[in-house]
DNA sequence: ATTTATGATACTTTCGAAAGTTTGGCAATC
DNA sequence: GATTGCCAAACTTTCGAAAGTATCATAAAT
């Protein structure tokens, strides 16, 4: 394989906030710090708490039932990899993300779903970071029966907060972790 | 010139949405339309309501200042391009940006400065189709003085709403020209 | 007559090599 | 001894051509 295609795709990964680029200078991977992950999480509540509201409001029952499958899958998997505990488990990751979706996806604007998109591309990779803290201390299974239950019972105050503390536990988890850096 | 530098700023293009790419199918002007329109509009409105809100709190007396004097430039300036009354004037574009930009830049968010440019570069491509319609209809300098004065006033909700209606008129203008478009 | 194959053309993507930049070490100079 | 200039090595970017795809028109078959 040529540096076409590889370069390529490293443009892409610049576009999503995972690499920078500078001229002459390559690519690299994005550095993580305690002050973008805070951005980050803040940015991403915010966005992702608008677009939940607005689906609340807008939502059929078909954007419910979307919800419920999706959570009922979710409930099923392991949420660590069978094989390695330390490990993400990519389908309950995939199934994960098809939950969020389905609570914002009635917002009405594409917009907004693209950039939440990236936003959580973004959140990721300090996600990943998180998952080996958070063992056993935390019941992700519940938080998500919380905002699901809320989201279904259109009460959109406690849906919303129910996802704010959501997306900043694992902020919270990893700053306290890191304090220094 | 050969492909690939502008492949590469085709990708560019593609990130910032000015630009749509399918594979083997090659790159495109990403579409314009109503609905995109009004959805970017309304998303802008939202981001950099909470942006000047934001700053509003935060901003020291040279976050004013920048704004007094980008403002005072921008004044000084003639919106339509001397040579052709059709044409942009750079000069003012690049200087009306940068008054915008003085209003938001101390919202503490860096993710979310950057994501107010795409949606103004967005906003752009809208902006050039709306200049010939607001010839004679509309006093630019007038709204920017009226959002530059109560942001400087601490008086969010009239800077807010301000700032909301200087970025709806454009839409409205376009959308009600084009209304079977 | 309509539908389905075939092939030529134009276009997109990828390739391997050439050209251009940065970086770090070494020598010459102040 | 510290600073500056120069060279070589490694890396990034760009190039022109080759390989791979879509598209459209023409011909064959149902």
């Amino acid at each position: 394989m040529s540096v076409s295609p590889v370069r390529e795709a490293l443009a892409r990964l610049v576009a999503t906030g995972l690499a920078t680029a500078e001229h002459n200078l390559g690519y690299r991977v994005a550095p993580l710090s305690a002050p973008d992950l805070e951005d980050l999480v803040g940015t991403r509540i915010r966005e992702e708490s608008w677009a939940l509201q607005r689906s609340i409001e807008n939502g059929d029952e078909i954007w419910e039932g979307q919800i419920l499958s999706s959570l009922h899958v979710l409930e099923r998997l392991p949420r660590e990899n069978p094989q390695e505990p330390t490990l993400y488990n990519e389908q309950w990751e995939s199934r994960h993300c098809d939950f969020h979706n389905a609570l914002i996806c009635e917002c009405g604007s594409k917009l907004t779903l693209g950039y939440c998109e990236t936003l959580r591309d973004q959140n990721d990779r300090y996600r990943r970071l998180a998952l080996v803290l958070e063992i056993g201390k935390r019941n992700a299974a519940n938080e998500h029966r919380e905002i699901a239950e809320a989201a279904i019972q259109r009460d959109a105050p406690r849906a919303i907060e129910a996802l704010a503390s959501h997306y900043a536990m694992t902020a919270q988890f990893l700053l306290e972790t890191y304090a220094d850096d």
